[in-house]
DNA sequence: CAGAATCCTTTCGGATACTG
DNA sequence: CAGTATCCGAAAGGATTCTG
């Protein structure tokens, strides 16, 4: 399979193409979380760590530069002592939220309807 | 990090959230786009695969398992030699659409901006 | 045609220890 | 406080071969 490039109907390289890219990004299983936690306002590093327990400090770095560099978040960084970094999302992550709160609403409205049909699926 | 078990703000096991569901489903890399492709009408197995050339077999059968299973599509199979496999979109596969077109409409639409953003990031 | 089974490489991501 | 660096096991996923 794997050819050299892979290009979609429309003649695009299929890893620029702008759909997998976000969709890559939640697929990145925690980006979609952050983005949610600081919808509620701006947040430190150590607050949104505790705000999502369950990822590493490592994931959380990694996760935090990947929105970042798409700019969806902003990375503010206060020379106290200790310093302290702000992060807070940008126009652009604010314009990702009503889609994604959407997606949200789709999925608790359906979960109960999802969890019965796994439970009917009896492989 | 990973204790025992991981409750959120409001007490629930963190992996019985229902968002993180659906994200981890979404996550899945292929599943979003088979959901799309289905969403034009019912697929073979064979057309599903060429409208995604750089998805392996492997993957295109056990993501389509995932969805059947979640019941946001339905399998049928035609008795014919060769047999044919047919997939199509159940209501609840419907539903999910309008607020999957609204991320990827976000997608097109902030496009050269994400692009521009990362140009400009030099870590 | 529509898979199932096997093998094997790549990536994800947690644990731990260290730094300015 | 907010990371960075390293190690390593787990999981994702491609290639290939086989089947009803």
């Amino acid at each position: 399979m794997l050819q050299e490039r892979l290009f979609d109907p429309q003649g695009r390289d299929l890893a620029d193409c702008p759909v997998r890219h976000v969709l890559d990004h939640l697929a990145a299983k925690w980006t979609t979380l952050i983005v949610l936690e600081l919808a509620a306002g701006p947040r430190r590093f150590s607050q949104v760590s505790k705000a999502l327990p369950d990822i590493s400090k490592r994931m959380l770095t990694q996760s935090l530069r990947d929105l970042e560099r798409d700019g969806l978040i902003r990375r503010t960084v206060f020379p106290t002592k200790p310093p302290s970094v702000e992060y807070a999302l940008t126009a652009m992550g604010q314009s990702l939220l009503p889609p994604l709160l959407g997606l949200i609403e789709w999925a608790q409205a359906h979960e109960v309807q999802i969890a019965t049909a796994r439970q009917a699926y009896t492989g």
